[in-house]
DNA sequence: GTCGGTGCAAATCGTTTGCAGAGCC
DNA sequence: GGCTCTGCAAACGATTTGCACCGAC
């Protein structure tokens, strides 16, 4: 739970003019102590069991400001689902997916700024950021896979 | 242009009993030909002039099939919208995108390998692919901030 | 009290599907 | 000629928008 962290954005929307509403918070909150990268859809529902007023629309909007002053940070996956994040200051991972169960597992071993600088040179490019993904096999489903064996996964 | 490519697909398909249909053909080649990573929309617009005929459910149902077959590539980018490039053997690359025009170049530095057997024994995860994105401004992108030079972008 | 924010429902967009006719093998 | 493939239009699901009311400041 990242108490700190969610009230810093409270007052940083308050700065800003934002208005502290209760779906503000509760959403704020919510995205605060959820583990795991939570896709619009499952954050609505979570937040349903507690708060049955909440509209998905009021969701989408809050979820969408929240990226914007920086509180959240988007992932894209390959099947092309958008899935939220808390974008906590200096922690700087990556994702590895499960083709066959879709677990999300963090990994923060990189070691693309020692290529950024080549790449930079040899495209005149300046970079602000990455993104890197990497798909295979959880454990989990490696031991059902070496069980059916045949299944082509 | 890549012709021997192309032809290659088409024997693929043929031999895994897929028919030659005009649209399948047209696509093909397309693509072949085709500069830069369409989106289905793209695809079906530069079709469009040539072949007034075809229907965007064919195009989306084609380039499904040719992915599948392992002809094409998908590309998920942050904005959440897929594009296609050839899938050319032995050409391991990733994207670099321009956050002002969105103008997509590609490189081949990669030492993702010298991390991955250290994520692998970290996660117990099996790790078939990655995908790798840096998001910067290019340099036609960079000398216009520099002209306009309060712009935030 | 004001004005931004909300929930609802309708609109919209990209994508998929059902189906009758067309065309590849 | 058979059966897959196509184009069309309708259906669908996720997201966005318009609007009247609500509530934070």
């Amino acid at each position: 739970m990242n108490n700190a962290y969610a009230e810093e954005a409270k007052m940083m929307l308050s700065s800003k003019g934002y208005k502290l509403t209760r779906p503000r918070l509760v959403i704020l909150d919510y995205m605060a102590g959820v583990s795991g990268h939570p896709s619009i859809q499952e954050i609505y529902e979570g937040i349903l069991i507690n708060y049955s007023g909440i509209g998905i629309a009021t969701v989408y909007r809050t979820i969408d400001l929240l990226v914007e002053i920086g509180y959240l940070r988007a992932l894209v996956l390959l099947n092309n689902q958008l899935r939220y994040e808390l974008n906590l200051p200096d922690d700087h991972h990556h994702h590895l997916i499960c083709k066959a169960c879709g677990v999300i597992r963090e990994f923060n071993s990189c070691n693309f700024n020692s290529i950024s600088e080549e790449i930079e040179d040899t495209t005149c490019f300046k970079i602000e950021e990455h993104n890197l993904e990497a798909y295979g096999y959880c454990s989990d489903c490696l031991s059902k896979k070496a069980g059916y064996s045949t299944e082509n996964m």
